[in-house]
Order: structure tokens, then C-alpha cells, then sequence
DNA sequence: ACCCAGGTGTTTC
DNA sequence: GAAACACATGGG
């Protein structure tokens, strides 16, 4: 299957999604960084903590104490590293662009990538979350279920998240608005259906073809393809 | 009670 | 390089 034929498919069943959750690039490029390996229903209760806290803000997170950082963040698990990770983030914009994330999405997306990418704590996922979501940049985020979903359906068999990244933005037009759908899609699709307690797909509302289990052990061929 | 979640960094074969 | 491990909370 074709990633636009599954882009449809996804769109036909679930509909709009209406990514990403925040109010503002900030919001969303924090909500990014908290929701990784994590629900997002914990990430709203830490987001929610920094609303009330008014603790949502480069510079207050920045001068913050991070002992209270990591009590605000908590629900979102895995609170130590990144109440470490926002800190750093925040002091880089600061910095680096004024305390303006908005400064920071204005340049060109490669040296935008590169940048992001070194900051301690954001990875490819997260970069191109930011980059996507909070920057309106046409860069494919990848995430587990994106290359679950994959094998799972034939279409692209590889765990390498730059190879996963560059076959979408070859068959998908460079589009930030249907990237922007397609990854929520593929979520959805993630969480719903193509899930790891359902190795089966059964009820999977796109799993025409689908090759799970992908192959049976050919004891030596190793030719891909 | 166990398993999983919209990853990342470090260590170890 | 790939694989294994640490990091942690809350919901199903």
C-alpha cells in the first residue's frame, strides 16, 4: 500500500484531527518534550501544574528552581530528566533568540533541525514534533507507531528513523498541513488498532494486506526485497 | 498485578 | 551499529 492510499484510508475513519493540543509554539514545544515515551493525558495534568503555577514562560523556567520544576512536571513521568531538558531548552532560547521561540522557528528548517537537535533531550521525534507543530515546517515526524504501522502493512521495513522519515517526504508531497494530519492519523491508528497487545490488527480499519506476522524465518537468504 | 505510553541518552556487546 | 538499560507516572 501506498502511504497517500493509507493517508485517505486513516482520514475516512477518524476525520480531522485537530494536532497539535496548545495554545502557543511554546506550549506545544514543551508539551512535546514532556509527552515523550509518555500518555498525553499525564502531560496535561503537567502543563495544566505550569498554567496555574504561571511557571509557562522561557524565562520563569529558565531561573527556575528545579526542584520545583520536577513537583510541577511530575505526572509526566520522567520527571527528573526533563524538568532538566525544559530548563535547558529555555536557557538556549534565551540565549540564543531573545526568549523567543518564534525567533528560533524563523530560520531555515535544515539549521532549525540541526539546533534543535543538539539540545540535551531532543531527539528526531521531538525535533520534528517542534519543527511540525509549533513551526509549521513540512517535516515528517516519525514516531514507534509510524514504523509499527509500517511493517505491519509491507509498506517500508526499517526501525532507522531517518530512513522511515525520508521515504514519507518522498511519496508524501512536502506539505506541513498533511503532515501535520498524517502523523496524528498514524496515532490514532497506533493506539486504537495497530497495537502491540493486537499483533493480529484484527478490526483494523486499514489492514487490507496487512503482513503481520511479517515473515516466516528463512534460515539463510538474507536478501531484502 | 501487569503492560503500556506520541523517546532520549548511556552503556555494552 | 544494534541491543539492552535507565528513566517514572497514571490509566486500562
Amino acid at each position: 500500500m501506498q502511504p497517500m492510499i493509507l493517508y485517505k484510508k486513516l482520514f475516512d475513519h477518524f476525520g480531522l484531527q485537530h494536532w497539535w493540543p496548545g495554545n502557543s509554539s511554546f506550549e506545544i514545544a514543551v508539551g512535546a518534550i514532556l509527552t515523550q515515551q509518555t500518555a498525553w493525558t499525564n502531560v496535561e495534568m503537567a502543563i495544566e501544574n505550569l498554567k496555574n503555577a504561571k511557571m509557562l514562560d522561557t524565562e520563569k523556567i529558565a531561573s527556575s528552581d528545579l526542584k520545583y520544576l520536577e513537583e510541577l512536571i511530575r505526572p509526566s513521568g520522567f520527571f527528573r530528566q526533563k524538568a532538566g531538558y525544559l530548563k535547558n531548552f529555555c536557557q538556549q532560547i534565551i540565549d540564543n533568540h531573545d526568549g523567543s521561540i518564534e525567533k528560533l522557528l524563523g530560520g531555515e528548517l535544515q539549521s532549525v533541525r540541526k539546533e534543535l537537535l543538539a539540545f540535551r533531550g531532543i531527539g528526531p521525534e521531538t525535533a520534528d514534533s517542534i519543527l511540525l507543530y509549533a513551526g509549521n515546517y513540512p517535516t515528517f515526524v516519525v514516531d514507534a507507531y509510524t514504523i509499527r504501522i509500517c511493517q505491519r502493512t509491507g509498506m517500508f521495513d526499517s526501525k532507522k528513523y531517518d530512513e522511515v522519515k525520508a521515504f514519507f517526504e518522498e511519496k508524501v508531497k512536502l506539505d506541513a498541513q498533511v503532515y501535520n494530519e498524517f502523523h496524528a492519523l498514524l496515532v490514532e491508528l497506533g493506539k486504537n488498532h495497530c497495537t502491540s497487545s493486537n499483533p493480529k490488527c484484527e478490526n483494523c480499519p486499514v489492514n487490507n494486506g496487512c503482513q503481520y506476522p511479517r515473515r516466516t524465518v528463512q534460515s539463510g537468504s538474507q536478501s531484502q526485497r
